[in-house]
DNA sequence: TTGAAAGCGCTAACAC
DNA sequence: GTGTTAGCGCTTTCAA
């Protein structure tokens, strides 16, 4: 390699008029070897690719995605990425997106319905391709309002809002059969006064597994003395909601921590506590938190396939974009796995 | 609002050529309101922000950034976002850059350094104005030959590449230093076999922990009996690496985990053997994981603020793509915390 | 098969 | 203070 070369290819851009010029060619003629148009000779797209080498030419995705109308390029809102739960989400999508040549843009809202709406505005000006969203709250006038007015292909990821039923894709998880399994588990188990450490109604996994647990005690025929203790999807209010809990009279026996975090949270205030579980009391996590299932005991959780529900949400994605059919729904299973978290509620 | 707002307001992107025509006014005065310019009379201001809102325009970002010659938006690299420890790196970086207007679009390379490379390309081609990275391997060849010779500003995420030092700013952590105290800590309570489960040695935190482990012998005047299990930075790894350690005679009195992913698979396999902490083995782990703090006993971990570091990285490639001075390198601390999973060797 | 030229939506230099 | 115009780098008719 020369030192003309050498200089060539370092650090600058080159242009695709420069690629022209080198292969004294038109510059139409290089757009057409570069997207594989059937009709260039092979002595010129010898020559075209030749001069692309040596300038160690990239095409301008910027200009492409602007003529072309399409970028390629996907938004993935969601309200914290450094929750296990969104990152292995996000892990699922953005590979179905990559396999596709797109790349995923993210941004968090920090569990702020009005950042949900920036964050929609700004992927739009952006002309993102399509949105997967995990909105901060699915309840919002004004997000509701935002997403109405906009039009590119739309994912909600475990969350719903009727009114854009027509619109937009979803994709969920069916938070409930897990739940009623756990609250049946409980039942059975003697237990009555079940805690659930909830968070906000605002988005939909939350507003399921509330109902959950009123449908399973009905169910069972049962008079309701469940508790549903609601706050942020945080640990601090896992924390104080555990605190609550352990001072009532009667004490609940059973909690149900109604999200990754939340289990955090509750379990700081239990080994302060010096809570024994499961014999002072049974404990059941929504979502699992990295080394729940090694924990001493291991906790039982209501769970399901993250990454799959990642994975899912960008085909469903792609499909839209790619004009392939309405939008459609779709509700992945979860489960719920008994461990020894669960026991007898305590005599007395 | 009439049904001729409902209409224009509704789902088409607006242009700012019909903006303009709507206000009569030429284009490029719809420019300079937009873009705040000084010299704009009050009443073409108002005429115009009147014709943004009927047509609910949002100027397209993709004209403005090949005009600009500015995306706004950065590139991070990264082996495995579902990994908590990225993932909050991620997040710091995010809220940085998205605080200064910037877009953080994200790649897993999945460990494989033929991704970086080609993940590499990609963001280029995108025009990112910069590129925040967490190599999956440092010392690939052609990775380092593929960052020569890209112009961007990049900022290293734990990483180091000597080449490169003048062009590329460097984040990393002093792994050396809290690896050093765990294992100072380690032999002042009598252990002298001790295991280091390690990654591969392609990235910078595995080559300084080793170099840590074998400091720390040196430097008490020891013999050295340690022994490193070098592999993927998985809990698989993690786990059989363990099963070996068990194996050995003498058998090790204490593992250090170098990596929270290492931790989770080294934790199921002391599980699965009825391996009592610290009674029958020390452990310690470099990076947390969730609930390791909760885990019985607490689990002592060499520990660092993730959050700043990605913040702080945000903020050198926010610098380097400002102008605001040269590369820069910055070393964030890291610290051992002792907790129970440590105590004296087992006698004999 | 190849080249010339229009234009994607915007900004900024220049004119008035 | 406002309008006209030349591109940013590319794709894609339309002619030749």
């Amino acid at each position: 390699m020369d030192d003309g070369d050498r200089f060539e290819s370092s650090l600058r851009k080159a242009s695709m008029r420069e690629v022209a010029d080198l292969a004294r060619v038109a510059i139409s003629s290089v757009s057409r070897v570069l997207s594989e148009h059937p009709d260039v000779s092979p002595e010129m797209r010898a020559r075209v690719l030749a001069a692309v080498r040596r300038l160690n030419y990239e095409p301008d995705f910027l200009a492409q995605s602007l003529r072309r109308g399409a970028t390629l390029s996907v938004g993935y809102l969601v309200s914290d990425i450094s929750n296990p739960l969104h990152a292995t989400i996000a892990c699922g999508a953005e590979s179905v997106f990559r396999a596709a040549g797109y790349s995923m843009t993210l941004m968090n809202s920090e569990d702020d319905p009005s950042l949900d709406v920036k964050h929609i505005r700004f992927f739009v000006r952006r002309r993102v391709d399509g949105l997967l969203l995990s909105l901060a709250s699915d309840t919002s006038l004004e997000t509701v309002d935002a997403l109405s007015r906009i039009s590119v292909p739309i994912v909600l990821v475990d969350r719903a809002v009727p009114t854009l039923d027509s619109r937009v894709s979803h994709v969920n998880s069916d938070h409930r059969t897990g739940v009623r399994a756990a609250v049946e588990h409980l039942l059975a188990l003697g237990h009555r006064r079940i805690a659930l450490i909830s968070g906000d109604p605002d988005v939909l996994p939350v507003r399921e597994r509330i109902a959950a647990l009123k449908e399973a005690v009905v169910a069972a025929g049962l008079q309701d003395e469940t508790l549903v203790l609601r706050g942020p999807l945080t640990t601090q209010h896992g924390e104080s909601a555990t605190e609550t809990v352990l001072n009532l009279q009667p004490r609940p026996t059973a909690i149900i921590a109604g999200g990754n975090q939340l289990l955090a949270g509750c379990l700081r205030s239990l080994q302060r506590h010096r809570i024994r579980i499961p014999e002072d009391l049974s404990l059941v996590t929504c979502d699992e938190i990295p080394l729940s299932e090694l924990y001493s005991p291991p906790i039982a959780s209501v769970t399901r396939d993250t990454v799959e529900l990642g994975r899912v949400s960008a085909e469903l994605l792609l499909r839209r974009i790619n004009d392939e059919g309405p939008p459609e729904s779709r509700i992945l299973p979860t489960v719920f796995l008994p461990r020894p978290s669960c026991g007898s509620p305590p005599l007395g």
